[in-house]
RNA sequence: GGAGAGUUGACAGAGUGGUAUUGUAACGGCCCGCUAAGCCGUCAUCGUUGAGUCGGUGCAAAGGUUCGAAUCCUUUACUCUCCGCCA
């Protein structure tokens, strides 16, 4: 969420920073201003009123206490009929807030100064290229062939289990998803980050903090009868480890890493995009999070920008990292790099990680804060980034190291699947 | 699922109808040869002012009673203990 403050001060920046963003309605900005000064207005009127009854019941309670009844009578009737005037008062006062309120959460997150203006994926900008592409023998083919090959994966049985979409490990298969899960978290706590295992549904307002409420609804499993949903990944449960939080200055920066499974409805898929593990309703991921300091915040998304490269250059998959354009980046974010490996027999990009800032915008909505050196509550920037979501790091993994003997593992993976080549 | 106890600022912890006490930590300042101690101020949040001005809100959440509610009433959420059920 933005802050009012911000936007009252820096209008016509947010109105240019969204439409780079594609944000449609720009006039939203100047009825929020609108709002915003009308709220201001009706707050000052209702405040002095209950200052002026404030001080009536004080008086009362002294004029009590001195036994002078009829003054205080008196007063009393003169505060009865203040109480309606103020009762008119707060309900335009409420009603003007929450009108602020509905308008201020549909804006986006503003796009930093670095994100090219482009609308679609094809404008999202190639930062740089890594890794090398394999140069498959004649009969490569794409990884659901393998699955079925080497007995990997099950989709009919966990079709019939619950539905398309909810793969079924076995055996082999389901032993290199915990291999994979156990050295992107060993990878990730080497690294500073805290280990977590948190619960897989959250409430309401855990789901509005992270912003999958009320922008992607849709997307998210929801158990109405108890109101929980289904997380879409680990960021939502990790983030709102600290909602309503003042964090200590010397617990930030917080680094956090979590295995979960994530579920995804995916509404409105199809076609050789859901095809195998490409795209899936629930799969297994590791996520990285860190709230820090605000000033730190680009550095630290360079940082874990660097730091999920690098466990690609051990999975030795070749790869690319994008700049998304406004257009594609998330409601929630101020700028995202994309990770993409390249799938070999599918002659295709998938994406693997997404790493981005949302700056304070997620902060502002759960109210995660820190006290700076001047002794002030400060909201913190929240950062989050795939390291790394496990689907398509298999068939990536399986189509570009098919040989006629089996698949080849990488090296820093032999200790944790137990073998060098999977047959 | 049942019963009881509880939820107060960053933390600790008073307060049973008259407007949130105190301590610790933190931050700023004073003092000081240095350190410690001590002293003063700030220390939930919002509005307002030329201003360190003035005021509002805030005691888990929402509603109610009252001139006035942390305090009384109702509902809800959560925590703890015991019982029940159970991997």
């Amino acid at each position: 969420m933005l802050q009012i403050g911000f936007i009252r001060q820096n209008a016509a920046l947010v109105k240019e920073r969204l439409s780079v963003k594609h944000f449609g309605d720009v006039l939203l900005v100047d009825k929020v201003i609108a709002l915003d000064e009308q709220v201001r207005k009706l707050k000052v009127e209702s405040e002095t009123l209950q200052a002026e009854m404030n001080a009536a019941s004080k008086a009362i309670g002294q004029l009590m206490g001195k036994g002078e009844k009829e003054q205080a009578e008196l007063k009393k009737q003169e505060v009865t009929q203040h109480k309606s005037t103020l009762q008119q008062l707060s309900e335009s006062l409420n009603l003007a807030e929450k009108q602020l309120q509905d308008a201020i959460i549909l804006f986006p997150n503003l796009p930093h100064v670095s994100v090219p203006p482009g609308k679609t994926p094809e404008e999202n900008e190639i930062v740089r290229e890594g890794g090398l592409k394999p140069s498959l023998p004649s009969n490569a083919v794409p990884h659901w062939e393998l699955i079925k090959k080497y007995d990997l994966v099950d989709f009919e049985t966990g079709a019939k289990i619950t539905g398309s979409g909810f793969p079924l490990y076995k055996g082999k298969g389901a032993k290199l998803q915990r291999a994979l899960i156990q050295y992107f978290l060993d990878y990730n706590t080497a690294a500073g980050y805290t280990e977590y295992l948190p619960p897989l549904m959250v409430n309401e307002a855990s789901a509005y903090g992270t912003g999958q409420l009320p922008d992607k609804e849709g997307q998210m499993y929801h158990a109405a009868a108890d109101g929980f949903y289904l997380i879409p990944t680990a960021e939502v449960p990790v983030t709102n480890i600290y909602r309503d939080e003042i964090v200590k200055e010397a617990d930030v920066p917080v680094k956090m890493t979590a295995y979960t499974p994530c579920f995804r409805r995916e509404a409105g898929s199809f076609g050789s995009d859901v095809r195998g593990l490409n795209r899936v309703h629930q799969f297994d991921k590791v996520e990285i999070i860190q709230l820090v300091n605000p000033d730190k915040s680009y550095d630290v998304l360079e940082e874990m920008v660097r730091h999920v490269e690098t466990l690609l250059n051990h999975l030795q998959l070749p790869y690319r990292i994008l700049r998304l354009c406004g257009g594609d980046m998330s409601f929630t974010s101020a700028l995202t790099y994309d990770f993409e490996v390249f799938s070999a027999a599918q002659q295709k990009w998938l994406e693997v990680s997404s790493v981005s800032n949302f700056e304070s915008f997620q902060t502002n909505r759960m109210k995660i804060r820190y006290k700076n050196a001047e002794g002030k509550t400060q909201l913190l920037h929240s950062l989050n980034g795939s390291s790394l979501a496990l689907p398509r790091i298999v068939a990536c993994l399986l189509e570009n190291n098919q040989t006629d003997a089996g698949i080849k593992l990488p090296p820093v993976l032999h200790a944790y699947y137990g073998n060098a080549i999977i047959r």
